[in-house]
Order: structure tokens, then sequence, then C-alpha cells
DNA sequence: AATTTTGTATGCTGAATAGCATAGTTTTTT
DNA sequence: AAAAAACTATGCTATTCAGCATACAAAATT
């Protein structure tokens, strides 16, 4: 369970963006009304067809939002890093969940009731602007991936999502490993292709020398050809 | 040239959903600073990587905003039909447009500056949440498309096209033919896939009596058929 | 610690779809 | 209305990728 503290360090200390826009009595409104939740590994936060009800707030860990194709084959469509939001879209849109989010690791989150978040938007003006530019983030990132993923071959849809990776991740300490270990599985969702194309490339990678591997340890040891496959591939 | 008279009207008996919630204030405001234009077939109304700095209001014609990819290989994202908006994502996400827009037909548009519409989003919670709720629907519609253009085999894509084009411009009188002539190539382009393929699937489509083809008249024969294709395909 | 389960690596095979060529047709331009 | 350009239809071939099988390795469970 997370302290209450750590909860209104966050809220109060404004260390997130959303809230620092808040009024102290829209702080209080929000403090008094989040829920913390834990989530384990693969957890699911809530599922496709689902009526949303909650923004999600992810305190640590990482979660991934995805959708179950043909199959089975599920297709990641985003990621999440502490401190970002989610859940929202659905409710905005008066439509249920068309897709899923899980926890890729043990996870801390906050529930916030929309309701409430609807009343706030309603009197703060910033935080209506708030979600209008997340949205549209969102939409234009979405609208990007369709082409990359329709688009490019096995190499350069691979090649992107270990991008994507150290984008939203980063590095551990020495600069090259990378800060998530995932199964190739999900390795494979996250560039639409089967699993067995994700090792097969990886591997084709390594003996590029454009990475390392070392069982889910990933180290990008030529960033710029990543880059350049992912661009061009 | 649209008579200023047609595009009072529209603003003034709130012919659309949007106008409908702004104050007579606002109204006067917009009236005074909608700008038409008129598109040709096929012209571009903005493009990739151009600073967004209009909203756009489709009046007249139909619309496609797609992404050119790979190899010249062009995917359409959405269709515009009247009266719809579109324009405003990037602006909102502060970043140039990420994809094109360009007229199917002969289009009439309004152009109005981005800059006021702000103006008015900061004085009208209304149009906040209007935009709040469109950025909503299209995300979503966005993250499903992705899917089913990476997962659906190509009848299905297909399938699923003509779908959207009956869900978007619907029939002539005669309740079957669908109310938009558009080439090959652009069908191809609307499902992820080759004019070839594209060419080939329409013909089993005839074949097996979902559909007819008269040159770039088609007729939805076997509507239930079709969409059962498209879900399941 | 042993056993079961799950994940990884690699090879082989087949299916789906892209690419190209050619002929005929429609649409657009002059 | 004629000429040019663009589009449509169909066949054949090449490529990419998925599916499956097997062996091995690593995790998770008992």
């Amino acid at each position: 369970m997370i302290k209450k503290s750590t909860l209104e360090k966050i809220i109060k200390e404004d260390l997130a963006e959303i809230w620092s826009i808040l009024t102290n009595e829209e702080k209080h409104l929000v403090a008094d009304n989040f829920v913390i939740h834990n989530f384990k590994k693969n957890q699911i936060i809530y599922a496709e067809n689902d009526e949303p009800e909650y923004l999600w707030c992810l305190l640590k860990g990482k979660v991934k939002m995805f959708k179950d194709g043909i199959g089975g084959r599920q297709q990641i469509l985003r990621l999440y890093r502490p401190i970002q939001y989610f859940g929202y879209r659905a409710y905005f849109a008066n439509e249920p969940y068309v897709s899923s989010t899980s926890a890729f690791e043990p996870s801390q989150l906050g529930a916030i009731s929309m309701k409430i978040v609807t009343r706030i938007i309603d009197q703060n003006r910033k935080l209506a602007w708030f979600f209008i530019h997340e949205l549209s983030k969102h939409l234009g990132g979405s609208d990007t991936k369709m082409v990359n993923l329709t688009q490019k071959h096995i190499r350069g849809r691979l090649a992107e999502a270990l991008t994507i990776l150290i984008d939203n991740y980063g590095f551990e300490d020495d600069g090259e490993t990378l800060k998530i270990y995932m199964a190739r599985e999900d390795l494979a969702n996250l560039s639409n292709m089967t699993t067995s194309n994700a090792i097969r490339t990886l591997s084709t990678f390594v003996s590029e020398k454009i990475i390392t591997v070392d069982g889910r340890r990933i180290k990008i040891v030529n960033e710029p050809a990543l880059r350049k496959i992912s661009k061009f591939g």
C-alpha cells in the first residue's frame, strides 16, 4: 500500500503537471477521492467493453494498453510510466472501453472517479486544456503508429518498438540496457508480428551488432543504426 | 463561392452541433472570421509537416485525411462529410500536421483561425467539451482501426472499407449504390492493400454476389454478408 | 530441490499478399 | 470529338511473413 503521504506529496507538491493547475480546493477534492490500488504482474486494470468509471494514475510500475485481436493476438497500443494518466478517453467518448490495460510488473495506481474529474473540468479551464492537449497528442501518435505498423517491414517495426521502449522507459545506469524486461511475445505484440519473428529479428540485430541480448535484458549498442532501420525499414 | 447567407444559416440557425453551443456574441465572432475556400478535386487542403493554423469546416463535398508512407503508398486515416470539422488536432497538440487532407471531389470549406477557436474555448466550457468528446471518439476509432488493419486479412479489410463508406456517405436514392465514387487506388489506400489486390478482392465479392460493380459505381447487394466478412475476416 | 510450466531459439513449409506485365477500358484534357 | 492519360482487370511470379515442430533454457510452482 502506498503511503497517504506519498500521494499527498504528488498532489500537493505538484509533482505532476496535471495537479499544478488545480486550486487548493480542487486539490483537496482530488486527494479525498483518490483511491490507491496495487496490481500484480499481468493483472488486468480494466478490460475492453467495460464501462469506464475512473481516471487512472500510474504511480509506480509499468502499464500496457492493448487490444485483443484475431486469434487472441494482442496489439499493444501504448505504454505508460509514472506519472501518467489513462482510462479517461472512453468516458469522454461516452462509450465502453475499446482496449484493455494491465500491469507489466507490480504497480501502484490511483483511481479518481471520472465524475469528479468532469466536475473539475467544468470549473477549471486549464484542466480542460490538459485533456485536449493529451488527447491530441495521443491521436497524432495513434495515426502515425497505424501507418508504421501497416507499411514498415518486420525489421523496421521491431526497430521502432525498441526505440519506443527507449523513449518510454530509458536505460539503466549503464546507459545502454533497456529499463524494461519484456517477454518476446510482448515485443511481438508491440510490433505487430509473431513471437517467432520477433525472436528471429532480434537475433539478426544481434548478429549485426545493433543490440546484445542476455535473456530479457536488451542492450542497445548502436542506437543510430536502430533509429535508421526504424525510420527507413 | 458559397453565399454568405448559406454560411450565416449554418452558424446562426445551429445546423451543426458545434455552433448551437455558442453565445450570440461568439457566433458573431465566428461569422466575422469565417473564410470560405473552394477546392478542386484532389486539391490539397493542408499537407503533412505544415504548421496548423485553421479549424476547417467541410460545408460541401468530401474530404480524405491521409498519410503518405513508404514508397509513396498512402494510408487513408479518416473520411469527412458535411458538416464536419478537422485540422484542429495538430494545433492543440502544438505540433506540425502528421497527416494531409485533400478534397475527394470539388468541395467548399470554411476556415476559422485556431486562435479564435482557442479564445472561445477559454470562455465557453461547452466548446471545450465538444473538442474533448470529438478527440476521444477519434482516438478510439484510430486505435480500433489500427488493429483491424494489422490483423484482418485482405477480404476483411476491404469489406470493412466498404462498410466505412456506407456509414460515412450512405447510399443513392436506390438504397444500394454507394454515394461515393472512388478510384480503386483510394479503396486500396483505405484498406491497406495494393491496388491490384483491391481490384482482385472486389471481383471475388462480385462473384460471391455481395456487391455489383459498374466502373466506380459500387452497389451493395448483400450488406449483412459484407458486415460479417468485415467482422470476422 | 525437483517438477512442471512457460519462454526462447531455429529450421522447415506453406499461405498470403506484393510486384510486375500486358491488354483493355474509362476518364480527362486538348 | 479526338488524343492522351489514367485507371481497371487478370495472369504470373517473387517475397514476406505466419504456422508449426522440435530442442533447449529459464522461471515458476510444489
